[in-house]
DNA sequence: ATAAACCTTAGAGTTATATCCAAGGTCAAT
DNA sequence: ATTGACCTTGGATATAACTCTAAGGTTTAT
């Protein structure tokens, strides 16, 4: 039922550093101590932590992800609206997110699709022309 | 046809130090200088820029980046299948980060939908609640 | 010819996210 | 009761990607 910091940390392939920073900086505390001082991990905090992990994992700042988690922390403080706009901003990022990086493959695929990919040299490789030249890659320009 | 640091720097949105970091980290330097020690970028260094900026905003790292654009400073020592696997590489990564995620972002939609939205306390939020309870947003175990 | 707004270099400082280390306490097994 | 694998804390170090500072040179306008 609890785990101490190494298991934990193992479990979810992280490093018990790692778990001791987190709670530091007030993603997750384990939700008790033994008598000597250990931190011990329910498995509701292995959850915790697998949601800090996936949503890390997806590109959010542990900041935000701590005010995801805090929210419920202090749910007195808010409204059912408030949770709701912060956890739809999040998937607008999110969204954006994915049309950029659909959008860049896009362009390596076109570069891909032109190139050869033989064994001669790349001095005339098709992907490295474009990069050199106007258009191609650079086509969506900042 | 040729700027200075701070009118490219001003026209891409970054600083001039952030242009003389990159510069000092193989990443893009100027194709001339003034006789008195002037960096001049031309438009090629500015597309560059853009191509740097694209790569960065989804998440490629200034060193993925810099191995991308050295392949074409290098390209003597490489073969046209070199340049073509790297690039698939690369795409195969977006493509892995896309596919995680649209993932998080079904998770955080069920949670949307589910949520009233109202101006009362959050404290019944379901939102809150799913994030408190097994499953949900956790669904996807690490 | 001087002021304002540029630019130069070298190097120090910052933020986020860890990771490592030292000195010591705890626990289970032999 | 000693060994070895755990754990504790506080503080130093690491890496990426900037960002700032100091001390000074250049350009352009008045
Ligand atoms: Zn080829
Ligand atoms: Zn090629
Ligand atoms: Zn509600
Ligand atoms: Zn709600």
């Amino acid at each position: 039922m609890d785990y101490q910091i190494g298991a934990l940390a193992k479990r979810l392939g992280v490093s018990a550093d790692t778990l001791r920073f987190y709670e530091k900086n007030g993603l997750l505390a384990p939700s008790k101590r033994s008598e000597s001082g250990y931190r011990l991990y329910s498995d509701k905090d292995q959850q915790t932590l697998s949601f800090i992990l996936r949503a890390k994992s997806v590109g959010f700042s542990l900041a935000e992800i701590k005010e995801l988690i805090s929210l419920d922390q202090n749910k007195v403080d808010f409204a059912c609206g408030d949770v709701k706009e912060l956890v739809d901003l999040k998937r607008a990022q999110i969204q954006t997110k994915i049309s950029e990086l659909q959008a860049f493959e896009r362009s390596l695929k076109v570069l891909s699709d032109a190139c050869c990919g033989g064994d001669e040299s790349a001095l005339n490789c098709s992907i490295l022309q474009t990069l050199e030249d106007d258009g191609g890659l650079y086509g969506i320009s900042k």
